[in-house]
DNA sequence: CGCGTTGTTGAACTGGCTCAAAGGACGTGG
DNA sequence: CCACGTCCTTTGAGCCAGTTCAACAACGCG
């Protein structure tokens, strides 16, 4: 009975509660999104071309952004060449808030990009005042969490068919796309491969086989339909 | 240069330091095991024997568990009969804190296990009066973070031997042990296996091969030695 | 000692990888 | 508008790491 793809879903992400404190929040400061607003003085926007680098691992993290447009990888370039992607962020996605002094990732543009940039003390301090502040950052923390963790499912326990069919479907409940619906695909297939643990080819052979058993259509490489959310055709294969 | 294994250590893992507010903390509360102990009239001590349930997947999470003697496995049972290990506790270990309303995990004791289970809502209580302890938690959820996205990066770009090989320095540095040192192996190998989603056989393999290219000994098949960190030899291969 | 459980080893199979080449898609310049 | 180059994706063929299936060994426990 249970969705192999659970925590797929924006709704089940954003749906975590966190227990702790202020669990009602105040209308309009209910998300981070909301929270951020209030630094807009201190704010700057910033544009990025395809490819361009945003920041690397292991930086100081000074700086919260927020996709306003476009694609953003996060990704580990190791020594022997390999390359390893812990997610995508998509426009509305926070990045920079999580972690401790330093960037955990190196941050790529994949398409162009817009993004808005938050001085980290000003946040800092927002969240020593508030305690509303507070919980939308342990709910942010909550939820990259449970991300996470569906991922290493994913990774343990899929094979390449089904992999790449609940990246679709994360993607698609992420940038609010339904069945039926078009869904762009701004990263490449070796961004995805990189992302699942696959290989360019397997993703490429699984997109292809997904869409010959109807599971999905593709009217062009970077942009699928996902006929239906009834995944088990893919998770039986 | 980078070490492969990098986030493996659990030095690694607690020094990562969270940059909000209240950094320098306070001698005595320096980690939540510390802010616990204030909750000490409110605990309960538990025992559980070999494979006993502790807690399931989805039960609502009134409970912090914290780890006084043996081993722990939390898990997801999906409905095909797999089986996907996120991660083992070890004493002084500490669980249920990190989430939303509903435990994430089924905790299961691997080995006879003592804990130490504190009421949630005396914590929460804690954490809305000290920003100390907030501090430690958000801490705690950096950790987590931080762990979940290393074994990420594990299932993505390792093969067994590496696997394996990662498992056992992150199991070592989480025990305090050093190489040369006895490490005591409680779980077995199919835990092994559901966790670095890999087969019982695999992972059997796996640690033959390490034995016989010297990476490590093994006096049982519960404990072993772990001959050199330089880790360097089971990447390699 | 007998038996159940767990771990190891062997042999055959296969899903995904590697290597290789053939299609597009897109931008640039003629 | 087409020719061309570049980059990306798809497809093909062979191979190999890890799985599957099966048998055996080791251990713990009554």
């Amino acid at each position: 009975m249970t969705n192999t793809y659970g925590m797929a879903g924006k709704a089940a992400m954003k749906t975590a509660r966190f227990g702790l404190g202020l669990a009602g929040a105040e209308r309009g400061e209910r998300d981070l999104g909301s929270v951020l607003k209030a630094l807009q003085s201190h704010a700057a926007r910033q544009r990025f071309e395809r490819n361009a680098l945003i920041c690397s691992e292991g930086d100081a993290a000074r700086t919260i952004y927020k996709i306003v447009s476009g694609t953003v990888r996060l990704c580990r370039h190791m020594a022997d060449g390999r390359r390893h992607i812990a997610d995508f962020l998509l426009p509305g996605d926070i990045f920079g808030l999580a972690e401790g002094g330093r960037q955990p990732f190196t941050a790529e543009a994949i398409s162009d990009l817009s993004l808005i940039a938050y001085p980290r003390v000003q946040f800092d301090r927002m969240a020593e005042e508030s305690a509303l502040v507070r919980a939308n950052l342990l709910a942010h923390l909550s939820e990259n969490l449970a991300a996470a963790r569906y991922h290493h499912f994913v990774l343990g326990c899929q094979n390449s068919k089904e992999r790449v069919m609940s990246f679709l479907i994360r993607l698609a409940a992420r940038s609010d796309v339904f069945a039926g619906d078009h869904l762009e695909l701004p990263m490449g297939r070796q961004d995805i491969a990189d992302h699942l643990g696959l290989t360019i080819e397997t993703v490429s052979r699984a997109i292809g086989a997904l869409k010959a058993e109807g599971a999905i259509s593709l009217p062009s490489a970077h942009e699928i339909i996902l006929n239906s959310l009834n995944h088990r055709n893919a998770v039986a294969a």
